[in-house]
DNA sequence: GGTTTCTTTTGACCTATATCAAATAATACA
DNA sequence: TGTATTATTTGATATAGGTCAAAAGAAACC
């Protein structure tokens, strides 16, 4: 069981908290393809990746679907403000392989902030590390070619690359299918 | 003051501590077109905006300024990932009217995080506010026409249009200001 | 108040990437 | 293992928005 690791990689916690907070994790196994979350339904659960590679998705008004972000082991993931405001999720959560997940309830996950001074503090670095990376993502997809911006994937999250469907990195780098299979195939020729 | 009133709104404070954390803000009266912190600097302070409108930029490799972040009243404005991680900051942040700021040293903020558990989860509340607004502006990014682009604006932050240089906005949202100035020119037409 | 400087607008042209359609390859499943 | 389904590649064509250049307008400054 990696958690307790993932936990004090972030903040160093005395042992028996760590242990009070490790029990309000739930172990979850979960299939390939399985929805965590569907649109519409309030996220009730935070999520801590143990196993398998997770994404968030939403569908465009032509049906066409939009991953917003993956997940890989060690990470948290969530549909964030349909969780900390309890209102209807914009995103699906899937997991692409099968996979283990520790989730946590909203309930628990407040009353562990409330009790721990050190939870919060865990919290929130946690927000700030992802705040830090979506503003990555940000500057990326504004300002850089679709050439440069699977470069920058490539860079900061190489295994995803090799684990998830060409359509999935493609729509999350903010490109059509067929670019990113032209870009690919480019490479190719190009490093060999 | 309203340095209280802003910091109450989120989380509510005992009296005693409310006072304590006030008192390590500094109050800074700033000129139009000052530069808090330049690109390469470590940020050192984190800044809450009490009257006018900053921005944070970056220079692309041409020179091209490109404006990352807009901060009006009531909002903390930094260069967070310089600030948290103390390493030198990408961007630039530059007050844009003549403003009044409150700022407070990571060394200061980090005491108060560790002497009330309530400040630390005041820290993890802004963040994963900003966190959302980060993710809002990325969808709005990615996938929409230049023109829905703008409308996001409008309807986000429909005072920061009038009081910032076209220029400033485009490069926001990630087009050139020739495109936003024929956007403009076309809403006019269809709203009179 | 006139001149300089900065900002916005307008026009002509170009390019990266989207779209549409179809072929091929890979994977799942019976 | 063969067939159905899904994912990827390839080609032809279209377009949103970029680039460059210059004019018009607004703001700043002596």
């Amino acid at each position: 069981m990696k958690l307790p690791h993932y936990i004090q990689n972030v903040v160093p916690f005395p042992a028996d908290e760590l242990e009070d907070i490790i029990s309000y994790f739930e172990k979850e196994t979960v299939q390939k393809n399985t929805l965590l979350v569907k649109e519409g339904q309030v996220c009730s659960k935070l999520y801590i990746v143990e196993k398998g590679v997770g994404r968030s998705y939403y569908l465009k008004e032509d049906g066409k679907e939009i991953t917003q972000w993956f997940f890989v082991e060690g990470q948290f993931m969530s549909s964030i403000e349909s969780f900390f405001q309890q209102n209807p999720s914009l995103y699906y959560l899937e997991m692409l392989e099968d996979s283990v997940v520790y989730s946590i309830t909203r309930e628990n996950l407040d009353l562990l902030f409330a009790r721990y001074h050190n939870m919060e503090k865990l919290g929130r670095l946690l927000s700030t590390e992802m705040l830090t990376r979506v503003v990555n993502k940000l500057n990326a997809i504004q300002f850089q070619t679709a050439r440069e911006r699977y470069d920058y994937m490539l860079n900061e999250y190489p295994d995803i690359v090799n684990r998830v469907a060409l359509g999935h990195i493609a729509s999350y780098l903010g490109m059509t299918q067929e670019t990113l299979s032209r870009i690919r195939k480019a490479e190719t020729r190009n490093r060999s």
